[in-house]
DNA sequence: TAAGACACTACACGCGTGTGTAGTCGGCCG
DNA sequence: CGGCCGACTACACACGCGTGTAGTGTCTTA
């Protein structure tokens, strides 16, 4: 499934995966549709041809990478180890289009597959909380979203996380390097019970003090634009 | 982060406020240094004038926030509630520039400003470390850097939180969710102990049989390259 | 073989952009 | 007062870009 497929050797193909790279590296405003049409040996009018737009060529992209990842969600359902972050299996598979997903989730876009991976978490998590005594605080597909975006963290700011680990996360001392980094985190809880059971009762007491202030007027200043 | 200071007065100061605004709304390269003139009541001429060109004008913008959360950590650290995430309380602080925020980091800049919150978070952990039994899988700064991606995931996937959540983070109803979703996440492992041996064993083995070679990671996939 | 559809190219246009330059206004210091 | 310097503006230029259009080759099919 790794190998390119036969369908990859189109020029159609080659031209939406030197978009996937393009976009990653420089941003879907700063990359050019002459430059990517370069990159896959083509001319620039056949991407028009192919994709109408440039907005039809990264809408292309996005689909392509959506259907991959519901691929491997698929195949991951039938036989897949269990206590594997099913986040993290996404990220290892999404290879060296992780610049352009990263810069999609990031700036809005892909958000059906970000939906996607959040059922997957939700699978992974309700698996978990059958071993769990306490009731959960949140129902399952908040916990689930929030434990996506814990789990793309990695991804999308990879950069960062390569520097702060000193090593780069691509390179096999890097993947072990946070393979056991994370092993760490996701198996020590950060709040104890005792501060956590605390937390929770300011927090319901706050909610309960002002179930009806300031409801009219949400603190977003500027609506967030779908561009890079 | 509260209100205007005096210094916001100067026309300098709205330019780069409103910098913030538009690189935040329509990232850096579609926000244009006429709308940005236009928003802070000047001439594009003056931009130029103060900042030099569009890059000095993201550069002073990253200057502003890294100053910012500099001086949130330090007083911060004077009188600081115990058991707050650090990164958490960053993230409510950086309020209307979040978009910004979000994208410098996702984009690889702002490297000095997610050092700092790593640097939050290592003082954060040790404490943490203190009422801990057994001696942590990795050192601290690659858990304080873990932690501080993962806190600040929930900010720059705001809108895909926001989806599954299905309740605005900026309002008191989506922040109250957050909180108490994220109250779970922090107190509850999502590995148990003997998950979490076993799969460090096994990472051990990994590590020692191929130091060198092959399959380093079992998380990389999808390695073909992509030429013709 | 004729003809049409399709993949693909070459080329020009118009627009928006960052940037450069010249010039005006106003306050501060000698 | 007079000169100067910084804040600030108006305007024009050059360039890169997405897009449009016309044209060429090639494969398929009746």
């Amino acid at each position: 499934m790794t190998g390119p497929e036969p369908e990859d050797l189109t020029a159609r193909a080659r031209i939406r995966d030197a978009a996937l790279r393009h976009f990653g590296e420089h941003g879907f405003d700063r990359a050019t549709i002459r430059g990517i049409a370069e990159t896959a040996g083509v001319s620039s009018g056949l991407v028009r041809h192919h994709f109408g737009s440039k907005q039809g060529l990264r809408e292309a992209c996005d689909d392509f990478l959506l259907k991959a990842v519901r691929r491997l969600n698929d195949e991951a359902r039938t036989h897949r180890p269990p206590d594997t972050n099913p986040v993290a299996a996404s990220m290892a598979a999404i290879g060296p289009y992780r610049p352009y997903v990263a810069r999609a989730l990031a700036g809005g876009w892909a958000a059906p597959l970000f939906d996607e991976m959040v059922r997957m978490s939700e699978e992974w998590l309700a698996e978990a909380d059958q071993r769990r005594p306490d009731p959960p605080f949140a129902d399952l597909r908040a916990r689930a979203t929030v434990a996506t975006a814990m789990g793309l963290s990695v991804m999308v700011l990879y950069q960062h996380v390569s520097r702060g680990l000193g090593v780069d996360l691509f390179t096999p001392e890097g993947a072990h390097l946070l393979a056991v980094t994370l092993l760490d985190v996701y198996s020590h809880p950060m709040l104890g019970p005792e501060e956590a059971a605390s937390m929770r009762d300011a927090l319901d007491k706050i909610s309960h003090s002002s179930t009806q202030e300031g409801r009219g007027a949400p603190l977003r200043r500027f609506e967030e634009n779908h561009d890079d």
